[in-house]
DNA sequence: GATGAATGAGTCTTCATTCAT
DNA sequence: TATGAATGAAGACTCATTCAT
C-alpha cells in the first residue's frame, strides 16, 4: 500500500479522471450494447484500460453500476432541486419540474438510458419515491387553490411515465425539436391541472 | 390412442399445456425476479420440470422468450381491437383505446412486466410501430375537427409512456381502483384533446 | 410384445427394410456431415424416422455404428474373398488383391468413408489384422519365387495405407478413369515386387 | 520486471510456456484417446490446468485445436523444406521428399496423429494441397528425362497415402527399424520412377 | 412396432473475482 | 497503481437413453 495524503491532489485528480473515464465508458457500453453486454472487460476495453484497473478502482461491478446510478441522480439533484426551489407558486413549480426534467433527459441521453437499463435488471425496486415528492407538488398546489381538483396521484404517475418514456424518445430521435416538445408537454398539464 | 377425459390431465399433459406451464413460467421469473435471473433452469423449476424438457418444447431459450411476446401481442390485440374499431368518433375511440389498453395491462400485469423486461434486454428495438396507429387516430381526430390543434406525436407519446408505465404501477399496486384510475386518466386526455 | 414366427417373412422383411433404411441414413450422415454429426437424432431424420425407432431397431447408437461397420466387412469379404481365392500364383492374387480392392472401394465411397470415420473416432484399434493375410500373400510369393525380395512387412503396409487413401481420393474425385488408376497401381506393385 | 534464471522455471511461466504446455496436452489426449475424448475439460487436466485457463489463452476450442495444426505445418515446413530444396536433380528430390518426411512423421507420431484426428472431424477438407507440390515435382523429374512414363498423379497420391498412413503405424510399432523402413520405401519408388 | 416426451450427463463458453507482480 | 493470469461458478445447449402409450 501506498501512502497517499488527501492533499496529493495530483494522484487524486488523476484517479478521479481514470474513475470518470470508467464511468463515462459504462455509460456508452450500456446504452449502446445494452445490460448483458455490459460485462467488466468490456467496460475496460471502452475505457481503454483492463478489468483488473475497473476493479481496482470501484471494488466490484456493481461499484461501477452504482456509481454510474448514483451520479446521475447527483447530477439531476444538482440540476434541478434549485430551479424548482426558486419557482414561486405550485403551477410554476409543475412548469419548472416538466422543463428542467425534460431539459435534462435531453442533455445526457445516454446517461439516462444507461440508469434505466441498470434499474430493470435489479431485484430492488424502490422507485415509488419519485413519485413521491411530485404528489406532494400537487397536493400543494390544490389545497392552495391553484391547481384543479384532480387525482394528484394518477396525474404524478403519468408525468413520471412520461419523463421515463422522454429519454427513450430522445436517444432515438437526435433531431428533435426540443423546446416545441416541451412546451407541448407542458400546455397539457396545464390545461389537466387547471382549476376551472 | 386412448380417450382421454378432461380430468385426466394431472397424467397426460398434453404438448399446448406443458408449454403453457412454461410459458407461465418464464412470465413469472420474469416479472418477480428479472431478466438477469430468468434462466432456463430457474424457469424450468418454476414450470415444475427440467431443462432438458423446456429446451425440447422451445428449441432455445430465445424460443421460449419469443413466445411470452408473441402470446402477449395476440392475446392484447384480439382483446383491444375489436373493442376500438367499434367505437364510433375520434373522441370515443380515443376513450376506448385508453380504457382497453389499461384494462388489458390491468389483466395481466406480470406478462406486460415480462414482456417489457425481455424487449429492453433485446438489441431490436422498434417500438415505434406501437406509435404510429395512435398518431395517426389523433391526427384522424383533429382532421375531423372533433380535436383540438396539440402535437399528435407528442401526444401519442406521452399516451404510450403512460400505457407503458402503467404495468409497472399496476403489478406493485395490487390493490388500486382500476375504475378511478382509468376515469381519471381519460378525464385528463379529454381535455388535453378539447377542441376549445 | 407380439409373437412373429421366424416364416412370418412379410414382418420380417419390413423390419430389414427399416434397418437396411437407417443404415444408409447413417452412412449418408457420417459421410456427408462427419462424425460430430452423426447423432441419432439427425440420423434418424435422414431415414425418415424418429430417434426412439432407431433406438428400437438397434438398442444404441453403438448397435448403429456397429452395424454399418459389420455391414462393409461383411459386403467387402463376399466381394473379394472369391476372387482372390480363385487367382493362380502370388503375383497374380496380389494384382487381384489390388483390383478388387480397389473395386470394391470406388463402389461404395460413403460406406467406405463412414466407416472410417467410425474406427478413427473409437478407442480400439485393431487394424492390423487387415494386414496379416495381405502380408501373408507376399511372403508366401517370395518363398515360391514369384516375388523378389523387398520387405513384405513395409509392402503390406504400403498397399493398406493407399487403400485406405484411395476411399477419400474416390469419393473428392468422382469423375475419375478408374480403370487407367487401378492399372498403374498394379503396375507400380508389380515392379516393386518384381524378382529381377 | 524482475530479472529472472532460467532455472525459475516452475514459478514463473512464461506465458508462451503456458500455452505449449496446453498444447502439447491436447495432442496427448487426442492421439491416445481421440477426437470426441478431447474435451476442453479433459485437454486442461492433462495440462495440469483448469478449463477457464485453456480458454483465457486461447480463446475458445477451435482457437486449441488450430493451433496444434499450425504448429504441426510449421515444424514441418522447417524440418522439410529446406532439405528438399537442398537436393539436386528430380530422383535425389523424390527420396530426400520421402526422407525428411518420414523421419519427420517418426519424430513426433502422436502430433501427427493428432492433426489427423482434427482434420478429420473438420468440415472443410482441402488436403489437395499438399499433394499438389508433389506431382509438380515429380512431373519435372519426367520433363528432364530422369523419371519414367508413370502416371504422375496416381503416384502422388500414393505417396501421400503413404505417409498418412506410416504416422499410426509409427506411432503402434515404437520399436520399427526406421532406417530400414525408410531404405526399403525410397527403393520401391525408385523403380517405379524408374526411366526404363 | 413405433414414437413423442422427458431427462440428466456432459460440452463449450462467459464472466466476475482473486492474486502475484 | 495497474494488469496479466488464473479460476470456479453459472449458463445455454446437445444428445443418448428411458419410458409410457
Amino acid at each position: 500500500m501506498t501512502m497517499r495524503s488527501e492533499s496529493d491532489a495530483a494522484l487524486t485528480r488523476t484517479q478521479r479522471a481514470r474513475r470518470r473515464d470508467i464511468i463515462d465508458a459504462a455509460i456508452a457500453v450500456l446504452s449502446q450494447a445494452g445490460f448483458a453486454a455490459a460485462s467488466v472487460d468490456r467496460i475496460a476495453r471502452e475505457a481503454a484500460t483492463s478489468k483488473g484497473t475497473v476493479l481496482y478502482h470501484f471494488g466490484s461491478k456493481e461499484g461501477v453500476l452504482e456509481e454510474v446510478v448514483r451520479s446521475l441522480y447527483e447530477e439531476g439533484g444538482a440540476y434541478m432541486t434549485e430551479r424548482i426551489l426558486a419557482a414561486s407558486g405550485a403551477r410554476e413549480r409543475l412548469r419548472v419540474y416538466l422543463d428542467s426534467n425534460l431539459r435534462f433527459i435531453a442533455s445526457r441521453p445516454e446517461h439516462i438510458t444507461a440508469v434505466h437499463r441498470i434499474l430493470e435488471n435489479q431485484p430492488t425496486d424502490a422507485e415509488d419515491d419519485t413519485v413521491g415528492p411530485l404528489r406532494q407538488l400537487l397536493v400543494a398546489g390544490q389545497d392552495a387553490g391553484e391547481l384543479g381538483p384532480f387525482d394528484a396521484e394518477v396525474v404524478a404517475l403519468m408525468i413520471r411515465a412520461i419523463m421515463d418514456g422522454a429519454s427513450f424518445y430522445f436517444s432515438t430521435h437526435p433531431d428533435l425539436d426540443l423546446d416545441r416538445h416541451i412546451a407541448e408537454v407542458i400546455r397539457i398539464f396545464d390545461r389537466a391541472t387547471a382549476v376551472a
